[in-house]
DNA sequence: CGTATTTCTTAACTTAAGTGAACGAGTGGC
DNA sequence: GCCACTCGTTCACTTAAGTTAAGAAATACG
């Protein structure tokens, strides 16, 4: 598993031996059990998650209802907008499989670029492209119907849609359960 | 002009009067005419903007039709995906009124940085906290229908409602011209 | 092993968004 | 000043998503 940590990190950093080890004594490895909340809303937490194996969902409790808005599989990471902006959270946070994460408190980030500036650099250029891919997520999002975000779902993580049920599924893709259904169903019916 | 982009960057690190010079020298002050067209589908372009004052849209070009996905009004920064990914840009960017702009070449970012750490240091900030609103942005999205939506623009963005024409709003909102027309209407019918 | 619960699907009906077309108001260009 | 064009609205009609409810299938759990 440090292995894929570090290949991860490589595609933007060099680490020498001693980098690792220090990484490494920080304790950020965990495995957490399918179903485990890991926020919830209202906390004030300072953790960021990154996905070695599994996968994590954030999702809103509005009305009583679960809203899934996003799922994190391997090599994603998280850091949730209550870190960030030092307020409680709105969102929910749990385990949808068993999975391994590295999980970092603030505190460490601070800590751990303060001795190795190059941290910092590599956080910049992971945070900037991870934005230029939400904003390319969001405007697809917006410029599509419920369908073509499912049939573009199934092109380019068609593992979601085997992994996750599928109400989690509908809200992300901004629908209801039976409507994720009949839509499945509609497209069956076209392919035929 | 200038104290407003000072003031802007006191929020995230302390500036000295040689910092301030060097920026200024960088001329990057720009006044943009209502109309011009900044970024064109399929150019690589290597430039990040601020506004200042004013007001310039993203917007896509499918089966012949604008597609408008955001609005960036005083105070806000963007840096297309474009330039992060060194791929050919996915869409336009345009001016939807007179406007003054800070803009600058990636190049100019790493000069600068290079010079004076601190300035990496606040792209960090500012870009963490870019990603944590975009992130509760797509959120609300993904959770709301387009009334919903058009009632909380109404509510945090009074002014974009003003300033720019509705059909760009529209797919701002994701839905066709008509369709917010209608939904407008019935809105006054609900107050009465 | 059997019961309870969750998950997924189907159906009938309601509501709202998409589509195509038409019209008046405003705008810009010549 | 006139014409062309864009823009916003409205209407009738189509299509798809929301809602409510019911039942089947899978899963969890004692």
């Amino acid at each position: 598993m440090q292995e894929v940590l570090f290949e991860f990190i490589s595609k933007y950093i060099t680490l020498t031996a001693d980098e690792k080890d220090a990484l490494l004594s920080l304790d950020l490895f965990h495995t957490v059990k399918k179903g485990t909340v890991l926020l919830k809303e209202g906390q004030h937490s300072k953790e960021s998650y990154f996905v070695l194996k599994g996968c994590i969902r954030t999702y809103y409790i509005m009305d009583g209802e679960e809203k899934t808005t996003a799922f994190y599989t391997e090599l994603n990471a998280l850091t949730p907008p209550c870190v960030v902006n030092k307020t409680p959270s709105d969102y929910f946070i749990s385990c949808v499989e068993d999975s391994i994460l590295l999980i970092s408190h603030a505190g460490m980030e601070v800590e751990i670029n303060a001795r190795f500036p190059k941290f910092d650099v590599m956080c910049r250029m992971f945070s900037e492209e991870l934005l230029a891919r939400q904003q390319t997520d969001f405007d697809a999002f917006k410029t599509s119907s419920p369908e073509q975000r499912y049939l573009s779902l199934l092109q380019k993580r068609p593992d979601l849609i085997q992994r996750v049920p599928q109400h989690q599924l509908a809200s992300y893709l901004g629908i209801k359960p039976q409507s994720l259904s009949r839509l499945r169903a509609r497209i069956l019916e076209k392919k035929s």
